[in-house]
DNA sequence: TGAACTCCATGAATCGATTCAGGAGAACTT
DNA sequence: AAGTTCTCCTGAATCGATTCATGGAGTTCA
């Protein structure tokens, strides 16, 4: 029996069609009586709502989309989850979409989920969105932008403190007694790898007597990871710096295999190592992995519920929530000796 | 300026609504210069179109729903992303849910994406759920089994040969001189698992000399792998397996873990080790893992072209793709010596 | 010239849920 | 008993894109 519409229900259980709307969308406001005889129609006949006439008409919809800018990182992956877990706790799908930082692939998917009139859109971006989502919220759709700090205070944002993170992350690698210290990470066109690097210099020059050496990816993944690792060991052993932090987790796992590979081992004793994202993989690494935690799921759900907040109030008025990362200290960062 | 429908369009060019509709959806049926003109409007005035409206008059939708067992398995993510490019090239959009195996989640998420009127169902499916799709069957949704043989013959699906898969992992181990394997996984609800244990078991009854244990795992987690790597190292050298085949990647990577930490460095050479999926943090462990390869953005990507061919044509035969997966030998299965 | 075709444009009807003005009937007031 | 208030229900209008029967204008051909 396909294509069962409130009007069948309507018919089968002698009511208005209104009525029927009623007890779906209002239950208290119809008599107990008519709750029942429509609850067993729509038993009955197996019907099912019918999302896109109730998006026409209420012009409220029940899907948020949500753009990722790598859906490779697990961190990303699990703010996701936590995003879904707020939403269909409402009621809402989630359309995702992933730009693999790429910036036609990011437009494409906003232009999208705008015509798929999404109730709001979450977004970590890559390029500069500001000019499509000033659009989007001119049209009563809102965003909030994900694991990133928005600046201008044009939109929401749920974000972690990258700078203090960074800071955190070669305290401790100082306070462990690191001395010749590397930031691997890259591209520097995102601002979380600025503020990361931003942090650690903060670090640095508190300390008298520690160096901060740049050492540049063109991504930040596992491979970009074992190729900076690689350049690394290239170079003669006392050239090397006694510490890395990794721009994120997924560089970090890849300089890892680069100084255990062959069972060289050089992580802690040689070179100490501390990523950033604390991803699933970092503690079940070879040597477990020492990283700056990011409140992952929660990020995903505060994000969701400020975006329907928004949906709701067009005048809402943009805030910034930034969380504060947390260090997991584990073995890829023991003291030396 | 909010809200700008085809009618709008239509007085801004001068043309009927009908024309505006022909413009968008056939427009070589419209003479060169109602389009130029209408075209002229859209920009204009910053016409997107309502995919609400027209999914609900039209009746075809411009969504697939993609329900997910396991979110944070890098394999699904690649199976996604395989699936989303397909998608997207068709401008489609992709509704995603991830069921954590998780029956109440998997029957709330097929209820949701049917109630989202989507074109088609991809499921990496957890519980049975041959009623459920049979139901939107009936209702003109169609569904792809992704990651799993369908073998009533109700549903169409896209997966690998997981029997066929775990003879090949073992008679690798045997082949590279291991005697003593352990297959290490679970749960065995699972069909994927199960399969590659019988594959496993075949490969073993062939090989005089060899003997397979199991070791059971209640997910397919790296933490599970971890918790069955520690059980293993618990046994005195003496009894422990010389080769471990592992369920899928993560449960490897786990037990790689456990071999190598602290430096002990058993992997490859007093115990071979081989995963199952070909993630890409298997090539980037610290000891690179040796897996098998599944073909997975080819699987999304096959999945969802003939989820839509089955949208267009609902009297289409269910037809079962299965893939080959492949042997990608790394150093964790070197031979030993 | 007129019949037969093409080519295109028109605009009302339609999809299904929601909304809301209007009203029936019961209950309560005075 | 009449007026007032409540509680529920009704059903037509509506959202915006698509469809399709209708028909006007221009071509071709006999």
């Amino acid at each position: 029996m396909p294509n069962v519409s409130i009007r069948d229900v309507a018919r089968q259980a002698g009511v208005s069609v209104g009525t029927v709307s009623n007890v779906l969308n209002r239950p208290d406001e119809v008599s107990a009586d008519s709750v029942t005889r429509v609850q067993q129609a729509i038993d009955d006949l197996g019907y099912v709502r019918n999302e896109a006439a109730r998006k026409l008409r209420a012009g409220v919809s029940a899907t948020v989309g949500f753009v990722v800018l790598n859906g490779q990182n697990p961190f990303f992956n699990e703010v996701v989850r936590g995003a879904e877990d707020e939403a269909t706790a409402r009621g809402i799908a989630i359309l995702y979409g992933n730009t693999d930082e790429n910036r036609t692939r990011e437009d494409m998917y906003i232009d999208l989920f705008e015509e798929h009139q999404v109730r709001g859109l979450l977004i970590a971006p890559f390029g500069d969105v500001n000019n499509r989502l000033s659009r989007l919220k001119h049209r009563g759709i809102p965003a909030v932008l994900v694991d990133r700090y928005s600046g201008e205070n044009r939109f929401s944002s749920v974000s972690v403190d990258n700078i203090s993170g960074g800071r955190m992350a070669v305290e401790h690698l100082i306070a462990t007694g690191r001395t010749r210290i590397a930031f691997v990470g890259g591209p520097f066109e995102m601002r979380q790898m600025t503020d990361r690097l931003a942090g650690a210099r903060v670090a640095v020059e508190d300390a008298p007597g520690v160096s901060l050496e740049v050492v540049a990816t063109s991504a930040m993944s596992v491979e970009e990871g074992i190729a900076a690792g690689a350049r690394l060991m290239a170079r003669p052993a006392r050239e090397r710096p006694d510490a890395l932090f990794a721009g994120n987790d997924l560089i970090a796992l890849g300089l890892l295999q680069q100084l255990v590979v062959g069972g060289r081992m050089l992580v802690p004793d040689e070179i100490a190592l501390i990523g950033f994202d604390d991803i699933s993989f970092a503690a079940a690494a070879a040597v477990p992995l020492s990283s700056m935690r990011q409140p992952s799921t929660t990020i995903g759900k505060t994000a969701l519920r400020i975006l329907l907040e928004e949906a709701g109030d067009t005048e809402a008025i943009p805030r910034q929530t930034v969380f504060q990362p947390e260090l997991v200290a584990r073995r890829s960062t023991s003291p030396t000796g």
